[in-house]
DNA sequence: TTGCGTGCAAAGGTTTTGCATGGCA
DNA sequence: TGCCATGCAAAACCTTTGCACGCAA
């Protein structure tokens, strides 16, 4: 997924985990876990690599679920629309800022597994006041 | 700030520290720290454990920031009302759920400090479909 | 005096780093 | 051949636990 780097089985498989389930988040067990189902061995520490790098690469989002809980990597699918990403109002100037997934997917997640509560990001609007209104 | 324990040097400064600071959250570190300002040096072990008595009596909240941060603790301030968690309608049935306010400090500190947006939770709500609609 | 609070050391768990080897291009 | 990828071991880091001692009530 990543250019000017070589090919190995390993990464091929940790890329098809992440493009197979855009959806979904793996923690690093998790992705041993499921590379050896399809008797591929991977070192926890390549894989651990493997994920920083496609992180740098913006390929994949890395978050924290909950307190003590470990670090989860999802794939960053950028074709998504208005409809995974909410939307920042500001009650005095007006101007719509829109929060990227990457700031999303802990959020909606955590509300649909703690809440059982589908957001649908399109329809739903925050209001506050941005930057340069607050300084005014 | 917690009842039948008793009262030392150490618990009345971190006591201190969170209620001079409502809506600031401190990592253990920083708390050391600020102990440490004051000339009072406190065993980070006895920090952890007290921060995390506070936490089961709910006088504090515990929150991971980002990534791979470290873990944060702030005073959980039950005098606010409705400006202080988000509501959850669902385009369904109607119903309005309050996100409490533990789930709320997480977000709303990301978005002002990385958007400089400063929420207003009584005006905003989030839509989606809730759990019992979903099942249907 | 009783039992909670504390500090020290050590352990536990996750993630990172060093180094030598292996493998892609 | 040159350089990146890998595995192993060890380290780094945050947090928790065990144990003995100290101190509040």
């Amino acid at each position: 997924m990543i250019k000017s780097t070589y090919n190995t089985l390993s990464r091929s498989a940790i890329d098809g985990i992440f493009l197979g389930n855009k959806d979904k988040s793996f923690s690093v067990d998790q992705i041993i876990s499921l590379l050896k189902e399809m008797d591929i061995t991977v070192n926890k520490t390549t894989v651990y690599r493997y994920v920083n790098t496609l992180c740098k690469n913006k390929v994949i989002i890395k978050f924290v679920a909950e307190k003590g809980e470990k670090t989860l990597y999802k794939f960053n699918d950028k074709n998504l629309g208005c409809d995974n990403h909410l939307h920042l109002k500001c009650s005095h100037c007006g101007k719509i800022e829109h929060l990227g997934c990457n700031d999303m997917a802990e959020f909606k997640d955590h509300i649909f597994k703690e809440h059982g509560f589908m957001l649908n990001c399109a329809s739903s609007v925050l209001y506050g006041v941005c930057k340069k209104c607050a300084n005014k």
